[in-house]
DNA sequence: ACACTTTTGTCAGCTATTTGTCAGCTACGG
DNA sequence: CCGTAGCTGACAAATAGCTGACAAAAGTGT
């Protein structure tokens, strides 16, 4: 899993991304506002630690832009002073938690993990999508409300991309999603797992964007 | 906006529901379990705050029927003594957030006001500069609305550049940006590429600042 | 334990796209 | 009017993704 740090002060940077990296996620440090920024609003990450003080562009102005921009990862945000005033704008910018320094290491992956938990579950028991519906209790899914017989790989690849509909999901994503973490980046079999789900469901569910990923789109975008 | 508050306790109830109308909501208060149920499932509510103790049927079922039935309002626990355990099962329940007594009646109108919005915010992420948007989710560029085939290496450059609308960006940079460190600094790989996306776009969104780089013009600036 | 079925990853061949390079050209700025 | 920064079209090599066939691995029932 792939956290964004974004901290100027390079002591606790290294701390911070120390400890992550050693809970086991991926960690890319960013100290400049403004490259945090667009980092973010590229890249696909699991969660971002945002410390309010930075010099290019605050904290708090970069989260606002993620928000408004349609980001949804959970933001974690660590400050210095802890009044109640900074916290509530804190939440009300689109941050999940709030973390006042100093603090313990065990208390910052703790929050972390329950917010990234918690954005994981948004699910909905059904979705549907165009004449395709996922139906995550059963897990089972129907095209024209006739179920299709989907191995247990394709339906957690179905599952995937209908849960990030709208959203691009790159083959590495995917790779990380439905692999272990030591899977050979030389396979193909995504691309052989994907063209069996599309000869299965029979419908263009699954668009690929060469060079990008592959998509679920929305009727709406 | 409309909220359903659903609460057994008269006097939170009150307070809640006073400085909720304060913030300007127009709230529908119910105690009974079942009641507040139907409201539910046949009223459409912006978002509803619901007490996890209640008598007639538990906080959680009715949550758990509403998700069953299809409704995808934000839902706002509240709950007694924060234990980590309810926490998570309201969260697997369908809820969007989790708030524990007693709270500053700051912090539940600032979480409401997260949860609506995050709902809300299912529109596309998009940055628009003159007739060209860009949707960083579906990783698309449009003109006048019409999506745009662009290659991977030219939807980065368009993205990095309207990232940075307003800003001279050098081609040293850009080269920086989309290109292993060891690129060939004479290559004209760059220009290739800036034309090859205007001619994709045919609008004269990337200017040539001859002798600095290029930029995308904001519209004040 | 055994035979049978299903699932799943690998591989090789194929196609279309992507992308850097190059050579010649345009046009800007002085 | 000159020199150079930037533009453009053509080209070829590299790459991404699709497909059918195969075999190992994992389930399934008897």
């Amino acid at each position: 899993m792939r956290i964004l740090l974004v901290e100027d002060d390079e002591k606790t940077a290294e701390a911070v991304s120390a400890s992550l990296v050693t809970a086991g996620y991926v960690v890319d440090h960013e100290s400049d506002g403004e490259e945090a920024w667009f980092k973010g609003d590229t890249e696909p990450y699991a969660a971002v630690v945002l410390d309010l003080g930075l010099p290019g562009m605050d904290g708090l102005s970069i989260l606002k832009k993620w928000r408004q921009a349609g980001q949804t990862f959970p933001v974690l945000i660590l400050t210095a002073r802890g009044n109640w005033d900074e916290r509530v704008e804190g939440i009300d910018a689109g941050a999940d938690d709030y973390l006042p320094k100093p603090f313990q290491t065990q208390e910052l992956l703790a929050r972390l993990r329950a917010i990234v938990r918690r954005s994981a579950g948004q699910a909905t028991p059904v979705i549907t999508i165009g004449a395709v519906s996922l139906d995550t209790r059963q897990m089972r899914v129907s095209v024209d409300g006739v179920p299709t017989h989907l191995s247990p790989q394709e339906y957690r690849l179905v599952s995937y991309l209908m849960h990030h509909a709208g959203k691009v999901v790159s083959q590495l994503e995917l790779t990380e999603q439905l692999y272990a973490q030591d899977f050979e980046r030389e396979s193909n079999a995504v691309e052989v797992l994907v063209g069996r789900v599309r000869k299965k469901l029979g419908v263009d569910l699954i668009k690929t964007r060469r060079g990008f990923g592959y998509v679920v789109e929305t009727p709406e975008s």
